[in-house]
DNA sequence: TTTAAAATTTAGACAAATCTAAAAATATGT
DNA sequence: ACATATTTTTAGATTTGTCTAAATTTTAAA
C-alpha cells in the first residue's frame, strides 16, 4: 500500500458519499490535483489490488477492503487532529495539512494507544466522527443551520465546509463547536439567519448557514 | 526533498561520526539495505543540491546543509520517541521503527509544540541527546561500562547498540536508564563485569559492558 | 437519430529510485 | 612495483506515478 494509493481510496471514499456511490474519473482527477489519465492508470492498479470495482467508463465504487483502508485512513486522521488541538495548541483551522501526513503513519499500537490517551473521542475538532478500532462510525442527527426553524434552540456540532477561510470566519464571529444558539428569525428574501449567539445578535448568510451543523435541542 | 534523500542524508550523518569524517559508498549501501551502484546515483544528486561534498572514488562529507538537516531529523526522531515511551506507554524497544516514519513530517509548529509538550527533554529514552531547535547538541560525558574503574559508582546513562534484543537483555536483568550500580570486580581473563545493581549482584559479559554506557559519579 | 460535446482511456514519454552486469579506479600484498 | 582484490562508477533496464496528445466511448442536444 503505496502514499498515492491510499491518497486515491480516500479521495474516491469521500467523493462516494462515504464509499457508498460510484465516482468518476475527472471527479477524483479534481480532487486530487492530477490528470484524468492519471486517474484512470492507478484506477487499474487499485482495481488489480481489489480494493475497487471499476468497469472502463462506468466510474470506480470501493469494494469493502478498499472501504476498510479508507476508515481507518480516516480514524488516524481525525484522531491526529484531536491530538494537535487537545494537546499540542494547535487551532482547528491549522490541523488539517499536518494530520494529512499522519495519517499514513502504520502503527496498529501508535493509534490505539493515541485514541486511550486523548480519552476515546467521539468527534474531530471539527465535529466530524471518529471511526472507532473496528471501523463503526457513529452519527449524530445533525442539520444545517439554514434548515433550521425560527425560534429553535441549537447547539453548534460541526461545519460541512472546514477551509481555513470559513474556521477563521467562524473564530472572529465566536462561533464554537459547543456553542448554543437561537434561531432568532430567517429572511425570506435572501435566506440570511439572524441568530442568537454569546447572548449578541448575530446575522449569518445563507452561504454561511449552509455550512453549519447544528444540533436542535 | 524527498524521503530517500533524507534517509541518505541521515545515513551519511551516523556513518561519519556525527557528519564529521567521510564516508565510503559501499558503508552507506550496506546501512541503507541497498546496491553500491544505487548509492553513487543518489550521491549525485545530492552533491547537485549542495547537501554533500563529494569526489568520485573518495567518498562523501555533509555540508553545513546536509548537517543541518540532519541535525533535525534527529531532533524529530527522539522526540518522537520520548512521546511515545512517555505518553504512549511503548516500551524502548519499540519507538525506533514507528519514529523512522515519525521523523519525516515536516511541521515546525508540530515539532516545537511537541518538545513544549513534553517539557523539553533532554535525552531521548536510549539515553541519546536531543538537539534543540537550533541544532544544538549537548553532550554527556557518559563512558561504557568495559571503561569503568573497578569500584567505582555509576549510573546507566544510555546504550551504544538500541537493538530489540539489547535493550531486551537490560530489561530482562532489570538495568533500566538511571539505574545506580556498582563495579565490583573486573575479570581480567574475559573483561567480563561484576556488578551491583538493584541491590544485586550481576555478571555481565564484555559484549554487554561495551554496549552500556554509564556515568561515573 | 445523428452529431457535437464531454468524459474516459490508450499510447508513448519522463523523472525518481532502484537494480544487474561490466568497466574503471584505488588499495593491498608480497 | 605490479598483479590482484576491492571499491566505486557507468551503462542500460525496471517500476511507480505522472504527463501530453490522440483515440475511443458515452452523453446530450438539436
Amino acid at each position: 500500500m503505496t502514499l498515492a494509493e491510499e491518497n486515491y481510496i480516500k479521495a474516491i471514499y469521500h467523493l462516494g458519499f462515504n464509499g457508498t456511490e460510484t465516482v468518476n474519473t475527472n471527479a477524483i482527477a479534481e480532487a486530487m490535483n492530477t490528470k484524468a489519465s492519471s486517474v484512470t492508470d492507478m484506477i487499474k492498479k487499485l482495481s488489480e489490488k481489489n480494493f475497487v470495482d471499476y468497469k472502463k467508463y462506468q466510474g470506480v465504487t470501493l469494494t469493502d477492503d478498499g472501504r476498510f483502508i479508507a476508515v481507518n485512513m480516516i480514524r488516524k486522521h481525525r484522531l491526529w487532529e484531536v491530538f494537535l488541538v487537545e494537546k499540542l495548541n494547535f487551532n482547528w483551522d491549522e490541523v488539517h495539512e499536518v494530520a494529512e501526513h499522519l495519517e499514513h503513519i502504520k502503527s496498529k499500537k501508535l493509534i490505539n494507544q493515541l485514541d486511550k490517551f486523548l480519552g476515546y473521542p467521539t468527534h474531530d475538532p471539527h465535529g466530524e466522527p471518529i471511526p472507532d478500532a473496528s471501523g463503526q462510525i457513529k452519527k449524530m442527527d445533525k442539520i444545517l443551520l439554514s434548515e433550521a426553524l425560527e425560534n429553535s434552540s441549537c447547539i453548534c456540532v460541526g461545519v460541512q465546509d472546514s477551509s481555513v477561510e470559513f474556521l477563521q470566519y467562524l473564530d472572529k464571529n465566536n462561533i464554537a463547536l459547543g456553542a448554543t444558539l437561537k434561531v432568532l428569525q430567517i429572511e425570506p428574501f435572501d435566506n440570511s439567519v439572524t441568530i442568537k449567539i454569546n447572548e449578541k445578535e448575530l446575522v449569518v448568510s445563507n452561504v454561511i448557514a449552509k455550512n453549519l451543523y447544528v444540533k436542535v435541542q
